[in-house]
DNA sequence: CGTGCCGTTGATGCCTATCAAGGACCGTGG
DNA sequence: CCACGGTCCTTGATAGGCATCAACGGCACG
């Protein structure tokens, strides 16, 4: 799935993982040859950063394997992670010169590249392709709006919900199946983080979960959603 | 300022108290007329609902006056508002085909409305407006981003602050003068569900801004920053 | 001048952060 | 293959911040 036997058998967009559902997936053939000609693709191992908050916005991103993390620090240590992203999805909108927060692998990844200005250059000649990005912003809008509910009135049992649901609806998205099994390459402190808890909080109401069976824990990463019903009920959006 | 005098005296545009700053600012005087020309305009009282959570997002809007609240409902009637739109803002993003939230006139406003699928044609015919509309959304996105920040890792007391100085810049932005005053038409139940708190903490926590000598109050909905220094400092971000 | 909503202040309890210790897993090196 | 160290995760005890319940005060309205 994915591959698209009408390139060049050398392009590297033939045979992307998430040919179907990237940013680039609206263009035409010899229009993705363009624009691809423009990228390259990078590899990060687990940990290793892409951006830093500060730098400048030179760059955007298309994820392709993976998932990668992005979060903002206070100058007292205090950590927000305010996005994980998955396979398919666009990194690095910024309405300025610099990137407002650091982007770091969580699992070994694999980028499509883009230089900012040309990628820019590229969406003013198809209207494709600036649609396509405008409807991924706009989404994300949509997905950091909803995060404002989570943190704002979800208690912490709401929110671990919630965050599963959200990550076993992403994660799902391509291998398809609705196994119910979810993979979570990051750490509790990066999920507490991303919720705004404490690690000890996200693992006793994991715990919780498990001890009332909604939840099973196959590994330290995996875990089985055992009654989807129930989760869906304590996630409340 | 925002006067535009090429333009026909007829047209409503002309004297647009936000002309310089709104998403049609980049317009060149006949694309304006044109596009305004697909537009009307809107009157609102307090309280009055522009659209709710679930009706076709067919209709766009550009704030010109007055202040417009967005807030979503959770089924036990949890309530979180989602942001608040000063004049020049732009209101109506949406990835689907419904709203995802309700707005609502938080104290007497006007806007220029546009017919989504027009507003998406004429995107779609001058660079400017796309490139100008994507930076606005960019914009959103990041600042609904460091309101992750906030409702994850401040406290109380950091949060009331950093919505002071939010407020102060945004408001300020077009009556200038950095006089400190601080226009709050929003009821203290808005400014708690917009913070994630309850209404008598952001009562008591403005109570002790008061007391330290921060800030001062002037009337129910109006205040003065007296120390900007010592708020921006416990804004943190 | 009364009535009602909004805002303020006080008392209490709960939820979650914090501090602390023990246990599981992983990589490394013997 | 096993021993070992480190890191991550889990679980327990305690404290603190904020929500909640409750009552009062003030301003705007009719």
């Amino acid at each position: 799935m994915g591959r698209r036997p009408d390139l060049d058998w050398s392009h590297a967009c033939r045979d992307c993982a998430v040919g179907t559902s990237a940013v680039c997936s609206t263009l035409d053939v010899t229009a993705l040859a363009d624009l691809r000609n423009q990228g390259s693709s990078i590899q990060l191992a687990a940990g290793q950063p892409l951006f830093h908050q500060g730098d400048p916005a030179d760059r955007t991103f298309s994820l392709t394997s993976g998932v990668v993390k992005l979060y903002s620090v206070l100058p007292d240590g205090r950590r927000q992670v305010i996005a994980f992203h998955f396979p398919g999805e666009f990194i690095g909108f910024s309405p300025s010169e610099d990137y407002h927060c650091t982007a770091e692998a969580v699992s070994a990844a694999t980028l499509c590249r883009f230089e900012t200005g040309r990628f820019e250059q590229f969406a003013r000649s198809s209207d494709e392709l600036a649609r396509s990005r405008h409807e991924r912003v706009a989404r994300d809008l949509v997905a950091a709006q909803t995060r404002a509910m989570v943190l704002g009135q979800a208690a912490a049992r709401e929110r671990l919900a919630h965050f599963l649901c959200d990550v076993h609806r992403r994660s799902q998205a391509r291998p398809a199946g609705a196994s119910g099994i979810v993979p979570l390459p990051m750490s509790r402190s990066d999920i507490a983080e991303y919720l705004g808890l404490a690690k000890e909080t996200v693992s006793r109401e994991l715990s919780a979960l498990r001890a009332t069976g909604i939840v099973r824990t196959i590994s330290r990463n995996l875990l089985e959603i055992r009654d989807m019903e129930r989760l869906r009920r304590l996630a409340i959006v």
